[in-house]
DNA sequence: GACTTATTTGCGCATGTATGCAAATATTGG
DNA sequence: CCAATATTTGCATACATGCGCAAATAAGTC
């Protein structure tokens, strides 16, 4: 693997490695719909403001995926390319 | 999944979201034989003192286990239990 | 257009963290 | 005991990051 490879993983792990990021990818795990900003701001105890910070790196991360809808932004879960990085990595380790 | 369970996987990956962690985590995927310290510092051309540190969080998150060996600290990962909780997160991803 | 709601952005602040260097500690071998 | 090697720790520093608040932007509703 290489160095730029090695790289966008720790970023997804660092992405995923913060507690209030984390609680959120919880909560979409939950949600059979996706969920719109506000409504996940209400898991984790944070101003919006913070949340839409925590959305935007779990964005870019492709963690999540974001679409418009009117004033909102609709959130989901990239699960199965999320699950597959992790499971990657788990083989790696594992040998 | 309570909050407690939560931070301890966020400070996992955490622990392994960071790049020279990272690096030594791998490099120690591709050693049949557990390392040293000093041997792993090559890996990542940081000092001594940092590879030593880095190591301590990654022991302390239980991702590689540690033992003394005269004036060497013998490293080897801990790939089954890594593996394994990384592959939890995946599967409660995937959903 | 005025108002409401959802979200983002700018700013400042406090805290966390990665790093290097030098000194300290530990342990082995002469 | 002394020298050499491996590792840790204290300290200073630079930078990253999470946060709240207020203002700005975007888009629907009346």
């Amino acid at each position: 693997m290489n160095s730029t490879d090695l790289k966008e993983l720790a970023d997804l792990l660092k992405a995923l490695g913060e507690f209030n990021r984390l609680s959120l990818v919880y909560e979409l795990c939950q949600c059979a719909k996706p969920r719109n900003a506000m409504c996940l701001c209400e898991c984790c105890s944070v101003d919006a403001s913070v949340v839409s910070r925590h959305l935007k790196v779990l964005t870019q991360e492709r963690v999540v995926k974001m679409e418009k809808k009117g004033r909102e932004r609709i959130y989901s879960l990239n699960r199965t390319d999320v699950a597959e990085r992790l499971r990657a990595l788990a083989d790696r380790i594992e040998g």
